[in-house]
DNA sequence: CTGTTAGCGCCTTCAA
DNA sequence: TTGAAGGCGCTAACAG
């Protein structure tokens, strides 16, 4: 691969002038300029970004942690913070957790040896030890989708509490009041703060919360599934659902379909993050909209200021979604 | 961020030394060793990749352009490929086209300043300037989902005919002769090839294909939906559907309970790809399953044996998928 | 067993 | 308008 030195020998010029030519950083007499580009067109000269990053100390290249980047909410996420940051000229290396903290912690290892300009954080069982090998690393970080305990940076997500409660308020309002909810595991913490939004909807409509409708399950349509037939095999069964994923959500309305309850008439189901699929099921899925891509474009360009130099106080950015109302959700029976 | 020079002044010893305790690259007598390395734990010391890479000529990083990292498909490319990089030791920069061929020349263009070891590339509309600039930079490549005219490099994908015959031939021995195509716009590689493997099928079988029985659509669940909607309106209507993916099959059986066709008793639908969802519609979606996990480390192991200086013959390795028969099919009224 | 030295490819003062 | 030279952080001969 050529080189900047062969350009400048063969154009008979200094490297300094290449790189001037190259970067625009001085004037340079246009024949020059013109013999140079020639050569670096000739050659099929690239320069190096990490010979440049060595200088420079940036390498334009940011990291990105996320538990799954195979599940539709952290792709959304990633297409947005993929777009933003190509906008603005950087490069995203893009981490798989596997929800192991060996894993994870290994992952901001490297990336703090390939010397990311700043790191985006979905993050798993992370502990202390991780976030402090970021912080005395001085990197500049933004934590996604949920906040991490002791840990005092700027943060951009969804409300999931918010998003819970106006799930649940939405049956509430049809006139529900056996509400379940099947939500992902306990160490979840979008799923906890989501639940919490329902309990919360719960209480203000004078509700007691009753612990049998609250059902924890594998964070996967067969784990909604399998939630929704136990529930829908009680002696008195809820007339709604609130699902905290999308996910989840499928598993019930298929559960739903086999046990021959009909959906909304007998059961109505509300699900969490508007997937794309939502409005193609059967009923069409009333959900909880996440704008999950610009969220990754908040992430990025929040990350990008402060790797430009903003040194203000941290900041929460908090993306709102709304209530989609489609066909799954209706009156009680 | 502290440097090998500043370790090695405070440990007493040469810079050497210190590469040489952190590479175990030769021997180093116990305490001095231990020195070592109780300074570099002391000043939180952690190698510099950039700099290393500018001496070795690796960096230990493989970049991977693929047209959206949120399609289900890509998404399962893209574990794949990031779980065997880590285990082999490297990162992962993605890149998302959009279908945009700027987008990706200019995605390319800074892969190879950022000097990576090798590339997967899932070609949008790739014109032969742009492979032709990794050919000249000779990098590693391989090509992923769908080869491209003209480049001579490893392969790996699925046999996205042999996946549209498979279907079809399901269908017919279920006893349908019309069997209509929903497929993807016709400027995509891998549509195009399950569509030639569904017009096989037909002919084997001995029928004409009827080309008002093969829709272009959109490659979405509306597109799906759509072309349903026209395909059932039809005076006479076909008795099953193969749609080139499970995203546009949902789109048909959404179509289909709108109408009031009854799933598989009237239309039988087959989908591609098998997304963990296709299993939680209703009916459950039959469909022909893609090993996009393990095609994606094929691809990153391939992509790595090379890197490591494999100069054999040029690799093509199709993973083959089954049909995964669910609720969707059965045979025609 | 350990240190000195010469770069890797680029940018950037400092001089001319 | 241009060049020479030093150094970013690290590795790897080459010496001792």
């Amino acid at each position: 691969m050529a080189t900047m030195k062969q350009v400048a020998e063969r154009a008979g010029v200094s490297t300094s002038t290449v790189s001037h030519v190259i970067n625009n950083t001085r004037t340079v007499s246009a024949d020059v300029r013109q013999r140079v580009l020639a050569v670096i067109d000739e050659m099929r000269y690239i320069p190096s970004a990490i010979a440049r990053s060595l200088k420079n100390d940036r390498t334009r290249t940011i990291g990105i942690v996320v538990p799954d980047n195979t599940s539709p909410y952290f792709a959304g996420l990633i297409q947005g913070v993929e777009e933003a940051a190509f906008r603005l000229g950087y490069n995203l290396i893009l981490c798989n957790a596997v929800e192991d903290p060996g894993r994870e912690a290994a992952h901001l290892r490297t990336l703090i040896e390939k010397r990311i300009d700043g790191l985006i954080l979905v993050a798993g069982a992370v502990h202390a030890q991780l976030t402090e090998l970021l912080r005395n690393q001085s990197i500049p970080m933004v934590l996604a989708d949920h906040r991490l305990a002791g840990v005092h940076a700027d943060y951009v997500g969804p409300d999931h509490a918010r998003a819970g409660y106006l799930a649940t308020r939405h049956l509430l309002d049809l006139g529900h009041r056996r509400i379940a909810c099947v939500r992902g595991p306990a160490d979840r913490p979008g799923c906890g703060e989501r639940a919490h939004g329902y309990a919360r909807a719960l209480k203000e409509a004078g509700l007691a919360p009753d612990p049998a409708n609250i059902v924890h399950t594998a964070p996967s349509s067969e784990g909604g599934f399998v939630a929704a037939q136990k529930l829908l095999a009680r002696e008195v069964a809820p007339t709604a659902v609130f699902a905290t994923s999308d996910v989840l959500a499928l598993g019930v309305l298929c559960a739903a379909a086999e046990v021959g309850v009909p959906v909304p008439q007998a059961l109505s189901v509300v699900g969490c993050g508007d997937l794309p699929l939502a409005a193609y099921t059967r009923p069409r899925l009333t959900t909880v909209f996440y704008p999950t891509y610009r969220m990754g474009q908040a992430m990025a360009e929040r990350l990008i200021a402060r790797i430009d130099g903003d040194s203000g106080a941290v900041e929460h950015t908090i993306l709102h979604g709304e209530l989609v109302q489609r066909e799954s959700s209706g009156a009680p029976p």
